[in-house]
DNA sequence: TGACGGCACGAACGGTCGTGCTATTCATGG
DNA sequence: CCATGAATAGCACGACCGTTCGTGCCGTCA
């Protein structure tokens, strides 16, 4: 790998790990400068605009999501293990990579309303996830786990809900007991999907 | 009342309507005074720091969430309607004042990892909010609407969660079917706490 | 040895940020 | 209707923003 990879790659790395605390706005060129110990100019003739920096943040973590938290489910038999998984992963792993948490509920609450590259990418992002979702669950009926009627959209919704309230309730409000809750509603959303 | 304090009124409604959609770090004096048709001097006056801003604007927040989603909830019988009145304010009323939303998920996301008044002030109203929620359920158990072994956390959790995602795949993803989801996510919870 | 491309640097650009001062205008009570 | 204080504007400040430019340090290859 080329020296100038290797740097970049370092920077998309920290810079991941500032979003994830201060957000997309908060990144700037100068303190992410400053946390890789580089001069402005130098870090930003890796990538050409800001846009640019916050398009590879978002690449990076999507790559991350996707090796975190669906590959090794993958793995598993098809059905209702793979779904375990997904949600065991989002909560074990993929919440405690960065210093900040899920970096997408960091950044999405921040581009709902201003449209731009970074919040198509994003919203893309997101979708993706829901769908795998989707799939995992649709896989989960042919496989007899779940119920035949069950509804597929409806299912990635509640999935979704308690993951973003276990990241709302865990990361700002600090309640101890996020991710017991995050657990009972995870359970029960299995049981009246069986 | 005074033309000053009028005018600061105007200033926090226009501020209200600006963080909702860029949150509170792109709520800038000079953005504020842009829309407001003020100068920044004149502006700044009102207020003698931009944190005091930001706490006024939280405040009337606060202010206007317990006049319309608590307020006319507690007009209604005691147990399973207010808690369903609440419900529906937050998705019909609350989340329709403000071109963004729900102002309080547009700054908790940027506030979770930066200290500050501001984080501890939304903080402490979240705090608050969840727990009015799980009073009016204990009210319903009282009131024989719900099992008494019906764990109030996590009534709380799950009713912040479907909230939450309500406002998640609605405003960023967009999904139409949003309202639905979380219409039969919430009566899906009222089912499994009876 | 000399030329070259990749990489990082410091300096500087126009712009906006939050925040002070000092006038000036305006509303309001006597 | 005037005096007075509140309310707003004008202007300047230092800091930081994203971005551009010129320059120099490297290793590689001819």
């Amino acid at each position: 790998m080329r020296k100038g990879e290797q740097t970049k790659n370092a920077i998309v790395d920290e810079a991941l790990d500032l979003v994830s605390r201060v957000g997309l706005t908060g990144l700037s060129i100068g303190s992410l400068a400053a946390a890789t110990g580089m001069s402005k100019s130098g870090l930003f003739a890796h990538f050409r605009s800001k846009e640019q920096l916050q398009l590879q943040v978002l690449a990076e973590a999507s790559r991350r999501y996707r090796e975190m938290v669906f590959r090794p489910a993958l793995k598993l038999p098809r059905g209702e293990p793979r779904v375990r998984a997904m949600f065991e992963n989002i909560l074990h792993l993929w919440e405690n990579d960065l210093a900040g948490g899920c970096i997408f509920y960091a950044v999405s609450a921040e581009l709902d309303d201003q449209p731009g590259a970074a919040r198509d990418y994003v919203i893309q992002t997101q979708l993706d996830l829901s769908d795998a979702i989707r799939r995992a669950a649709a896989i989960a009926v042919e496989e007899g786990h779940f119920r035949t009627d069950l509804d597929l959209d409806q299912f990635a919704f509640d999935f979704g809900a308690i993951m973003g309230a276990y990241h709302h309730f865990g990361r700002l409000l600090r309640d101890p007991n996020a991710e017991a809750h995050a657990v009972r509603a995870f359970e029960a959303l299995l049981d009246r999907s069986r």
